[in-house]
DNA sequence: TATGAATGAGTTTTCATTCAT
DNA sequence: CATGAATGAAAACTCATTCAT
């Protein structure tokens, strides 16, 4: 996992405590962010949530967008780090892909607003941060493809080996479904419900049968 | 199909106008906001494009707002339109529902701009105009519903009934993915290898066998 | 004397300098306010005048309105002040009222534009403001009522008690009067024949004598 | 009394056809003006109640303006129309003017609204328009001091000539007064008796005594 | 005469960013 | 390193007035 985040340009010279403010600022934006949206944010209100003034505040970034791409990554990672642990691939290629969407998810469900807000706040950001955002999910969906790939080795699923970077988004796609149709989905689920019933349905696309008429 | 649009108010009394002028200003204001965000577009831009002054603008809206809402509804309607007409229900239902998923994903295809732009930009919108645009999005999903409630009748397709409105969303959301996600997923398909893969797995994943894992 | 002073909003954090700031938006703004009116006055004049920029001026207050109600709260209490100290209650009822009249049309006199400004731009304030402004006024009427309370009680006026409140009232509105009419009666006397003539009618009236017909 | 209203032109030609008109506008415009005041008052409100088009309006006055003098001229031969008939000189000078302020202040009440607003907007007018304003007002205090004179003459009032004058404008203000300070007034008497109260002080201060102090 | 759509200058207000202390 | 007062360009929106029909 290559830690090549955008680097973002500081007056401060102790690089740590720049880190340990930059963490601060984030977790003082995230929620007005998520509650208000980015442009309706402003800078003062991540300043008092910050706890430190605003000029304070412009020592550790440069423009207000950076506070967005420091949050976008921010959920990210986080997303990234709750996933990673269940990810262990013991047991067969069936149980570890039913381990893997539960646990995602389960975090998309927790993160259900945060999640909701990166999509929606994306195209805010300058075509640089974006491209690591998608790095980001591109990783993300590198860990589905490899539990997918080794089912179709052991002949555990039978998809084509080009088609496994589709259902691998395919997966990811319809666990954030969860997030982004909550009004109607979560009306009709439990989210028990909802990670059983994708997944039937994801094991029943996967099944070895003919895959493609001809 | 209820034609129940939010009334947003105008100082001009011809009606036939309005729709008009607003038609206008719906053309103006669309590409704008889809290139560059609602937030960052200035009225003063649309007016411009619109062709009028700014004074002209707003006998025809109240706030800015209401262009969004009016630009958003527009989206909606022009791909229910777009796809409404090859939703005829002849054939077999596996014919159908390939049809339809065909018809969804080009239209997806043809306005992914637009389509990005609308899910990006529902939160700007007031809570009212918020529920018109997710009904918009429920009669949509109910073209799938009815098209599967057919083919589980008829043994073609082997779902619960209760999971019917589930996988009429999942297949909507794989169709917006082709736009959400075309970075990755343009580049490695073209348009029609896309739907044909996609229609490919969803029929797999409704093809009669065991529903449930026991 | 409740110095209860309705609070305004400001993004500055040093109360002494808000208050600096704020008499300085104050002496800029009453005298374009009394020239041009409340309505007729933008708040950009106000700024050139107070010499900074517009985005510090709304750094003090939070709307226009606030600065009128600035404007108002200062008019009102320098005429207080200035009309406090002539009334020492000191010599007979009939000199402290004499001195107490002389004192409140000198002000008038000197004040006229604020005063006139005042009670045509009071309907322009928030309900709450105005309340302020009249319990200003009330207080100013309360000085000349306990005069005349005084002077009734030590048998020096003849009028009945209840009516000890509307002949203080008439006193100022009758000093008012030399703002208001002043485009006839400036022309016709001097204040100082002014204030003797009023004086003498309002003693007169006051004299005891049968004070109801029968 | 001069019939010398300020001349407002009109594209109409038709002279009666601009003096109904004018009126619908100002019956139209009253009411609006009195409660909103006349900056936040609208043209097109006033258009919508007078029931015409802004083009038809815009026909028979050339600015916004023109709507206020027409308003105040109104007002103020409204209060003349409403005096003159109690003015009838019968009787001694004591009882003709007891009955000149009954009906005075009586009008006062029953116009409360009108005359408030109408000192309020005056400075909105033109030089032009205020003067004639002026004169109006000139007219009605000169009603009052026909009477004192009189009561002067006669000898049932015991101020001096020069006095008459101010007398008349200090009746007049007294009676405003009953609007201006409704708020405390209105709380304290019934008209009945703050007229019946007022015309006993006024009374006092016109009976024969010592009129200067020496 | 009557209409009402069109105009655009002008208004208040916001807010990211800077910089002197 | 920290502060927060100062900035001013830019935004949304209003409304008296005109003029072609």
């Amino acid at each position: 996992m290559l830690k090549k985040t955008k680097k973002i340009e500081s007056q401060i010279k102790d690089k740590e405590l720049v880190e340990i403010r930059r963490m601060e600022i984030v977790k003082a934006a995230v929620d007005i962010f998520v509650r208000k949206g980015f442009h309706k944010t402003t800078v003062r209100e991540i300043a008092q949530k910050f706890g430190m003034s605003i000029g304070t505040l412009y020592e550790y970034i440069r423009t207000k967008e950076d506070i967005l791409y420091l949050v976008c990554d921010y959920i990210h990672s986080s997303v990234g780090e709750r996933v990673k642990p269940s990810l262990k691939m013991s047991g067969g290629s069936k149980e570890t892909l039913e381990r893997a969407i539960h646990a995602y998810i389960t975090i998309v469900d927790e993160m259900q607003d945060y999640i909701i807000f990166l999509y929606q706040e994306t195209k805010s950001l300058s075509y640089e941060a974006r491209k690591y955002i998608f790095r980001a999910e591109q990783e993300m969906a590198g860990i589905f493809e490899e539990i997918l790939k080794r089912g179709v080795e052991d002949g555990t699923f039978s998809i084509e080996k080009k088609d496994v970077s589709l259902v691998a988004h395919n997966i990811m796609v319809l666990g954030q479904m969860w997030a982004f149709r909550r009004w109607v989905l979560q009306k009709a689920y439990t989210l028990k419900q909802y990670i059983k019933t994708q997944t039937t349905l994801i094991l029943n696309e996967l099944a070895s049968r003919n895959t493609k008429p001809d």
